[in-house]
DNA sequence: CATTTGCACTTGCAAAATGCAAGTAATTTT
DNA sequence: AAAATTACTTGCATTTTGCAAGTGCAAATG
């Protein structure tokens, strides 16, 4: 982590997630259920193996996603949203809907976020209830 | 403009503004009514005169912002946000939110979103009305 | 149980973006 | 008429990104 540029709080967040990466692992944690570091490589926007290893240890850094160990295999690692990653939802969500506004968004997209919207901070309060319930679950960090 | 990434409407917003810049210019336009390039120039995270001019060029081409004749100087160059540029406020609102959870945050800026926190959904209303205000106003662009 | 496959990375190198310092050209001020 | 302002541009060094290939351990396969 370099130096801060600023004391500005948007600044300070920016240097966290203000790429063109981060937030993208983030939505793949949230709304695809992606957990591993094959499964982020999979995504459409296909990153760079060596991007994606660097970004997840600077998420990891920063407090916002963790290690876990994988159920399934010893080979396998499991990364989870930490509170502080959860919390980046509402932030994310906010640029979905900007984005519906201005973009054309496919259809199946456009599904998943019907209902949340007609109800913005209940549909957002029970999509972070349900990421916190699965950081509780599972209690052996690596 | 380089070719999209993907279909996702996350995705195509960060390829306008996620990078370290583009938040803090806008940033300046909307709270501490920076207009000028000069203005721009002059904040805290000190960005390079090539690169601001090379984002500033970007949000424009993506209709973030406009550029109008300065009423003071013909040397002088006003920038401005568009509707499309305006309604990015929630998002940055957001970010503002979960900076104030996880950092500590200067009194001075605490101060100026206190009320805002009270009651958000008016607090950014006014604010977009108010920047919309100046869209309507002065009416040359250039 | 030896071999292949899967998984999470690392490494080396090319290309692109960023950052710094010094210009430039058109106003505007003195 | 000269000096200062304003909005940039240019050249070059540094950093970050991207691509392709490789590594080492775990697990599945023959």
């Amino acid at each position: 982590m370099s130096k801060k540029r600023s004391e500005c709080p948007i600044s300070n967040s920016l240097e966290i997630f203000g790429d063109k990466w981060s937030l993208l692992i983030i939505r793949d944690l949230i709304f695809y259920q992606k957990s591993t570091y094959g499964d982020f490589l999979k995504s459409d926007e296909k990153i760079a193996t060596n991007i994606l290893a660097s970004r997840l240890l600077a998420l990891e850094e920063n407090g916002i996603i963790e290690k876990r160990e994988h159920p399934d295999s010893k080979a396998k690692i499991l990364y989870r949203l930490t509170h502080k990653g959860i919390d980046l939802l509402p932030i994310i969500f906010e640029i979905h809907l900007w984005a519906e506004k201005y973009f054309t968004i496919p259809a199946d997209i456009q599904e998943m976020v019907n209902d949340a919207k007609k109800n913005k901070e209940v549909a957002l309060k029970t999509i972070m209830e349900q990421l916190r319930k699965q950081l509780e679950e599972e209690v052996m960090a690596v």
